[in-house]
DNA sequence: CCTACCGATCGGTAGG
DNA sequence: CCTACCGATCGGTAGG
């Protein structure tokens, strides 16, 4: 059970490490914020720390929630790639502070956490590797190494927090379509690149 | 003048404001480092802020350094772009702590430094921009919008300062070289990628 | 949820 | 370059 007085302290610290970085947010920034006083924050967390994890976790949840029926589905490799791509980036894109976060400040958790964070995002990484190696041995993708490919696509998607403002001319799904199209047109077979230029 | 006990400061500053980030890193932190104490920091350096700020200037003297006499060479838009690029990967895998401080830090510069590095950034990514719009303008890249192309590039690259490993099997030219080969395939004129095809 | 407090540590300075 | 110190602020706790 989640309370409504937790939920609206996690998300205001969500926006606060996003924007100052998470050493440099007081817990009384945190607390004037949602309108507390300092020691007040302590009857609903543990601690700072806690905080910080309990972020990452949510944005962790999102991604692996947004590819996981991708995974699942019926189609070709590099047909799942790519909507797997597209529901990458708009988790990025919809959740831009707790996305910061996730790929700034997850450094600044202790142990076991951190190597716990960093396993399941690795693991995350693999799925996503697994659909290039698969792109790769269907034929839909031309030989390349599927390890530097998925690097790739995830270095630009993953940049987009540094830089993607929501209330710019560009949806998420604009961005990523332009993205995918750019990467993936380097990737096709290339009697491939030859049939979709004469088919157009 | 620089003496040498203030570069080994901003060098240490380096490697511990990547490593730990900014905030978290205390001037005791650093004069313990170098083996000073705190207070006799101060006879060095005028504040922290200050180091930060001359961390991320020597930054981007380098990648400014870099790609200057490549603008000025005698090639074609997409030649430049390419040992651009690659000079760019050389930077961030070279100087692994200044581009992390780079990349990362720059948010806790106050103003007006901030706007300062922000412009710089903005300028410096404009002349890879120019290179991307010209290869376009000579038929060496297909019609695509140099904006999205020079982001997914620039994206590409700049991530490496997340994983790359000067200890790992891939030198810094050898990573740039598969990017650079997957990304320009994907930019190629429908025409020329045949042609490629055909040639190999 | 507040008041009042804890010891520790922060960046920085004075004086030598 | 050190010692000794400054006021401010840190994350967190006790008691109510």
């Amino acid at each position: 059970m989640e309370s409504e007085r937790k939920l609206q302290i996690l998300d205001t610290a969500e926006r606060l490490f996003s924007e100052r970085g998470y050493h440099a947010t007081s817990m009384r920034d945190l607390a004037a914020a949602v309108a507390l006083q300092g020691g007040s924050l302590y009857s609903h967390i543990n601690g700072k720390e806690e905080l910080l994890w309990r972020i990452l976790e949510r944005a962790a949840d999102e991604f692996h929630a947004a590819i996981v029926p991708i995974l699942a589905r019926d189609a070709s490799p590099a047909d799942k790639l790519r909507h797997a791509v597209h529901a990458h980036v708009r988790v990025i894109a919809g959740t831009l502070d707790a996305a910061t976060v996730y790929f700034h400040e997850w450094r600044f958790l202790a142990e076991p956490r951190r190597s716990t964070f960093l396993e399941r995002r690795n693991h995350y990484e693999q799925a996503l590797r697994g659909l290039v190696a698969d792109a790769v041995a269907s034929g839909e993708f031309r030989e390349v190494e599927p390890k530097w490919a998925t690097l790739l696509i995830l270095s630009a998607a993953n940049w987009l927090y540094q830089w993607y403002d929501p209330d710019g001319p560009l949806s998420a799904d604009d961005v990523a379509d332009r993205f995918i199209e750019m990467i993936f047109a380097g990737l096709q077979p290339q009697a491939e690149q030859v049939a979709l230029s004469m088919a157009t």
